[in-house]
DNA sequence: TTTCTCATGTAACGCGTTACATGATTAC
DNA sequence: GTAATCATGTAACGCGTTACATGAGAAA
């Protein structure tokens, strides 16, 4: 999936600039795109051509001017073909599980200390996921609000189950030495 | 990631040639590539120039040459420096999760069918590991048939989670409406 | 007769990444 | 004085994808 669907979902919700885009999909965890420039600007001109948005210039005095991006009619239909559409199986990189493919060439202490500084990586990982889930309103009990819950439920629960299993990983290895 | 250690890594374990490689990576499920031409061949003219692995011309009547691979000591050094960096968090791509966000623009009945749709996706993918999980003998009680069974199971405890949390999900959209 | 396996490779494209580039304002 | 914020964009590169191309033998 490319990023021309989320920018169109942001954009459902209101008019926005680039530079907003920028920033809202840098700062989501769910929206996994790095949120650098080349990745806004270059797929709002096709959108733009596509007559999926309209273009406004704001002129700003002493600032560049600001170009705010709406979503047209037709970008509200292709928005919604695309929400209709049956999602992808999700699509999981996991690198460490590749390099225990060869773990054999590590030593036991080795490979033990791989997985440690992986598991702080992931606990990490999951206390960001808490806190966001916790200055996001969790208290909203708007559909809007309990679907934003569920999607941190399902990171959340990703990394705890991810925990739990290096904890089984250890076990194993451990009674296998 | 790019796929070159990979590729080494199952170099690490004997001699192959780019056909061999594109058939095991393109059949593993943790080897998330999808093995085509493009994506063998040309990291291995790379690896050969790096030398990190030496080619061997295999003369055959009626059929191509084939070209087999073998690593090399500075191959071997390149995938255990590899195998000791900490790997990166996993990264998870979940289009269901983005839709998600702006699941208000559908009407209940919609968002449900693709969560069932999703669901019947998901079952398959839990099964297919679970069956493969089986063929990869797991009664091998050696330490890389140990490595191998946890492999599976970070990967069957991945998708029951999904399952779970979609579980989860239709109660509480239930309860909402 | 059509498809599969063996065996190699190329071409074109999509999408994402980092880094480069400008330039004023504000905060530390 | 250094960095961050606002605001736009370009250039070059990495890596992955599908499709194209050849050509023989074996199996359905």
């Amino acid at each position: 999936m490319s990023i021309q669907y989320a920018i169109l979902g942001l954009l459902s919700e209101g008019p926005l600039s680039g530079y907003d885009l920028k920033k809202i999909i840098s700062e989501s965890e769910t929206l996994y795109w790095s949120g650098n420039n080349n990745q806004i600007y270059r797929p709002l001109v096709k959108l733009f051509e596509e007559g999926l948005v309209t273009k406004q210039v704001e002129r700003q005095e002493d600032l560049p001017d600001r170009k705010i991006y709406q979503i047209t009619a037709a970008g509200e239909e292709a928005l919604k073909a695309w929400l209709l559409s049956t999602p992808p199986a999700p699509d999981l990189k996991h690198e460490l599980l590749i390099r225990l493919m060869w773990a054999d060439h590590l030593e036991p202490d080795e490979l033990a200390d791989l997985i440690d500084r992986y598991e702080a990586d992931i606990q990490t990982y999951l206390l960001m996921h808490q806190e966001k889930q916790k200055r996001d309103g969790a208290q909203d009990t708007s559909r809007r609000g309990t679907l934003s819950r569920l999607i941190h439920e399902n990171w959340i629960g990703f990394y705890r189950h991810e925990l739990d299993w290096i904890k089984h990983l250890r076990e194993e290895l451990n009674s296998h030495s």
